[in-house]
DNA sequence: ATAGGGTTAG
């Protein structure tokens, strides 16, 4: 399975070479929507996060979307399900999805119909976005600032950076619609995406003139972009700005700075998050995770497992994140076991890691001959893993039995035995 | 009811 980074990665890439619209040759349709039987929005969610089929993903979503309530409620399952199918190149899937949702009576009312325009968005559809925002007066919607925000967002979305300042240029005059704070946020957005943080500054000068607020959103935009384009200095000197300004800076403000200062080591790290304390914000589990990474980073690893632990008293859960994370470093350290401990509990709260920190877990573990240990990882996985997955994990497996044949006389990894035995 | 912060290592 792909990790997150690298997966975003590689959706930029194929955006650049593709033209995100073309259709893919599979046939449009929704007739799962037909034959699809009611379940509620959280068993849909539920069901979503585990399943990797777009085919099944669609029916799983089309069987909740026809009990729409409210853009929120739906929302999880509807994004996932985008992206699912964006994965996959089912373009037409997609469309013909979207389009059967403006038939619905809900499409009158403005935010139902942001809802679509964000599906487009996802999928890196930013015409069919667009040309959802230009229908709205056929369709008999009312056209306010949170459908032209929906079509710049989307426009994000897209990665078209640079069509959001042209069209925030030109989509107000010629919809009578007024640019708002958010608005504002997507356009400083799409500056900093494009690399350019000191446009984006501009733009904040450009708001305090017409009185626009700016907010902690905004500025954490810009410091985040900033801090990863090397540029420390101007960040710090856009904090101080700010504060002095009397723009409250909040939680995931102080997590940007906690992200930069996680590269300089776990002193500095401690520091801001008791910063971030006294300044009555509760630092949360991604807080907690820069420092548990950077004492991992410098070899500290009972400090990094001391984190782990105290999060819970902390208030905060671990989550997959830090699972992966302390797995991935006790396995580089060669604590297997310890890794192993940990992974069971990721998966007493269905946080399991990816396959390349499970491919080294079992390899460790079989390594050290925790033949036992190897064994329990193998079952979990084949239980709680999608088909396409394990194809991969198949390999892993029989490259161990190779190992294990050749450096392990009596503890061989017989899988089949094994599978029979869990049932 | 729209805009912000995250995770390995290569």
């Amino acid at each position: 399975m792909a990790t997150m980074a690298s997966s975003r990665q590689l959706h930029r890439l194929r955006r650049l070479s593709t033209a995100a619209a073309a259709p893919a040759p599979t046939a449009a349709t929704t007739s799962a929507e037909a034959a699809a039987p009611s379940i509620s929005i959280s068993r849909a969610k539920s069901k979503l996060r585990s399943e990797f089929d777009p085919d099944k993903a669609l029916h799983i979503y089309s069987s909740v979307s026809k009990h729409y309530s409210s853009p929120v409620s739906s929302r999880y399952a509807q994004d996932l399900t985008i992206r699912r199918l964006a994965k996959s190149r089912r373009f037409a899937d997609i469309e013909a999805l979207v389009e059967s949702h403006k038939k619905e009576a809900q499409i009158t009312q403005e935010p139902y119909l942001c809802t679509l325009i964000r599906s487009y968005g996802i999928a890196g559809m930013f015409d069919h976005a667009m040309r959802t925002f230009e229908q709205m007066d056929r369709l008999g919607t009312p056209r306010t600032v949170l459908s032209l925000n929906a079509v710049l967002s989307a426009c994000n979305a897209s990665k078209l950076f640079d069509r959001v300042p042209e069209l925030f240029g030109a989509l107000p005059g010629k919809y009578g619609v007024s640019p708002d704070r958010v608005s504002y946020g997507i356009l400083v957005k799409s500056y900093c995406e494009a690399g350019s943080p000191e446009k984006a500054i501009e733009v904040l000068k450009e708001m305090e003139e017409k009185g626009i607020e700016v907010t902690a959103v905004t500025i954490t935009t810009i410091l985040d972009s900033l801090y990863k384009n090397g540029r420390a200095g101007e960040a710090e000197e856009l904090w101080d700005e700010t504060v002095k300004a009397g723009c409250v800076l909040d939680a995931p403000a102080y997590n940007v700075r906690i992200m930069h200062a996680q590269s300089l080591g776990p002193e500095d790290v401690k520091k801001l998050i008791q910063e971030m304390s006294d300044a009555g914000f509760k630092p949360d589990t991604i807080s907690y995770n820069y420092l548990m990474t950077s004492y991992l980073k410098a070899g500290m690893m009972d400090e990094a497992i001391g984190v782990y632990k105290e999060l819970e008293g902390n208030g905060c859960k671990p989550n997959a994140a830090s699972f992966r994370t302390l797995i991935h470093y006790l396995c580089k350290n060669g604590d297997y076991e310890k890794g192993y401990k940990i992974f069971k509990e990721s998966v007493k709260v269905h946080k399991i890691p990816d396959f390349l920190t499970l491919r080294s877990l079992v390899e460790g573990l079989v390594q050290k001959k925790r033949t036992k240990e190897a064994k329990g990882l193998i079952r979990t996985i084949r239980k709680k893993f999608p088909p396409n997955f394990l194809n991969a994990w198949k390999k892993v497996e029989e490259n161990l039995g190779l190992a294990l044949a050749a450096n392990d006389n009596d503890a061989s990894l017989n899988l089949e035995e094994d599978e029979e035995a869990t049932g």
